[in-house]
DNA sequence: GATGTCTTCTGAAACGTTTCAGATGCGTTA
DNA sequence: TAACGCATCTGAAACGTTTCAGAAGACATC
């Protein structure tokens, strides 16, 4: 029921009586083909239902018009479900605007061999890749930037310049969040971290620190805790800080979800959030909305960090030249209810 | 950089002394290939890094192996993000397994001429589509059907039996709260609902009237407010019910958002949930643990929804023959703090 | 020695496009 | 009338596979 039912442009030739080239131009809208016969064309094409073949096309060297997108499998805790969709929706809309398709791919690391992306990248099934998330060390980005083919690293990637790479910035949000902070007054402040293996992670807590020396607030060794984006990671921090002597001022958590665990905790001891404790995060999911009290938070343009490596790579694609390879965008302030207004 | 990199059966063919046929079956396993045959092949496909091109192989009839994910975008806000998440999820993993691609289109349903995903069909992009929350009386679906391509429905559609479907048993989760509601205590429980023309929203509401009916309550036109599955719906409706003259004692939102959107208006109101009035959800995305109070809500199990969808479509595309075409996945109650406990 | 049977490999054809050199026909110019 | 230019169309080749009829060689059988 489906061989039978395809159609190719020798079925539109045969209706419209001309040459399956003629129907290649006319459809095409190349210039040397008689509007008439161009007119006969597109009806015979329309009538038939006539869809090109893909397969047929790209053998043809002509651009698969379809672009990979890599979340890395195995880290899938590290980086929360909106987050992921967020990107996703940025960069389809941007594909389907210049006509191209996105394949997903969730790459579990396979040891053995090449990944199942690398294949999709050399079987030309897509032109391009986007890596999600992918750690600073992946081997496969290395290998995929000397064999050059177009792909663009979502994320800050300072170690190499050639390489495409699109962020938001990390330094400058944390920073913006301590200042804020310490601008209303509390100077005691403990940072739990991402995983500081990833570069996110590290930025933030870089930017923490800027903050507080600018203020002159020695840097302790204390003051950060490294979780791992996640919730549990959240709640075990803060049990970590109920357990010293004295409990901060305030915590900045490196993420939404992990400012909801401390968030759990805090409220399972009977802390009150403003008013014993300040509560911040960073990113601006939708659980930081809808908690209570509502997260302050360094809110980040998601669906534009897709958008904007989604049009980097089918530039890349295309060979257009890039104006700049590396681009970070910016991050703002989302003021709530977890960090007490400051007295006016 | 791209374009000489390409290494084809060709170059493998000369490596290995052999024609290109050979190397073709080798890679295949073919019986009759020799065993020291097969061996010097792999090594020099091995040693060239050759990857066969798919738009060459499916040309000679072979599946594309890739899947269409179809998202409708128009109404990507009836459904949330996360519910979507966890759907790809699903189909993702399965399709990896066995080794097929997943291509995402959000659509937008486009007036003129064909949608993106039929033409993804025709063009021999996917092998088969799932339709995400595609409206009953979708176009399209019709068109697929008698089409006879591959495809599978998400949600239940009892229309037409042919139809390959995979949906959750809303009618009996939305009878199950209902009845726990009732089992607590509540008499009076007003049931918001999704928009009426999608079909779970239908159900939703028939399983409550089936509860309601059960223990003999009579059912009034008043007890069933109108959504959209939106936050604002909920706000909306919970506005509506505060306008009567009496709150009932239960409110029953068709999901997750709504009752998020009910519970802000309460809390403007200084109605205390479940003090005050009692509610529930339907869904249980991450929202429903992190409110306070938790939301008591119906859990679905959205990625193994997907996991079977795709697991569906890949026998319909592979020919294997489909014990049941139309599968509806049971739910499960989630009880948390936002229905008052029961008196024991 | 002729014939037949296996095993193993090869060459050509086919899939559905696009491209491009050239064919065709027609009006214009010398 | 011959030559040319132009507009329009066509046929063949090519893209990288897989398949399949058949070739080649080794060996066994009569």
């Amino acid at each position: 029921m489906n061989k039978q039912s395809r159609v190719t442009i020798r079925d539109v030739a045969r209706l419209a009586g001309v040459a399956p080239s003629t129907v290649s131009m006319a459809l095409a809208n190349h210039a040397e083909i008689a509007d008439d016969t161009r007119r006969l064309v597109r009806e015979a094409a329309a009538k038939l239902h006539y869809t090109p073949n893909f397969a047929a096309r790209s053998m043809r060297g002509e651009l698969q018009r379809a672009l990979g997108v890599v979340i890395p499998h195995s880290s899938a805790h590290v980086f929360s479900h909106p987050y992921f969709m967020d990107i996703l929706g940025g960069i389809t809309e941007v594909a389907n605007r210049h006509d191209f398709v996105v394949i997903l791919s969730t790459a579990r690391d396979e040891e053995q061999g090449e990944s199942a992306y690398i294949k999709m990248l050399r079987g030309r099934r897509v032109d391009g890749l986007i890596l999600a998330s992918a750690a600073l060390f992946d081997r496969h980005v290395m290998e995929l930037a000397v064999s050059g083919d177009p792909f663009v690293f979502l994320g800050r990637y300072p170690l190499n310049p050639t390489i495409t790479a699109v962020g938001i910035d990390d330094i400058g949000g944390a920073d913006m969040m301590t200042g804020h902070l310490l601008a209303r007054g509390y100077r005691s402040i403990v940072h739990i971290s991402g995983p500081l293996a990833h570069l996110s992670a590290a930025d933030r807590r870089d930017g923490f620190r800027r903050a507080l020396g600018r203020a002159g607030i020695p840097a302790r060794e204390e003051d950060v805790i490294e979780g791992d984006y996640s919730e549990a990671s959240g709640r075990a921090g803060a049990r970590l800080l109920l357990q010293r002597p004295a409990l901060p001022q305030a915590i900045f958590a490196a993420n939404d979800e992990m400012a909801f665990g401390v968030l759990t905790v805090l409220r399972d001891r009977g802390l009150r959030v403003p008013e014993d404790i300040a509560l911040a995060g960073f990113d601006d999911l939708a659980i930081a909305r809808v908690m209570s009290p509502a997260l302050t938070t360094v809110h980040q343009p998601i669906a534009q960090l897709g958008a904007t490596a989604a049009e980097r790579l089918i530039a890349l694609v295309e060979h257009h030249d890039l104006s700049e390879t590396q681009t970070v965008l910016p991050v703002t302030l989302e003021i709530r209810e977890s960090c007490r207004a400051a007295p006016t």
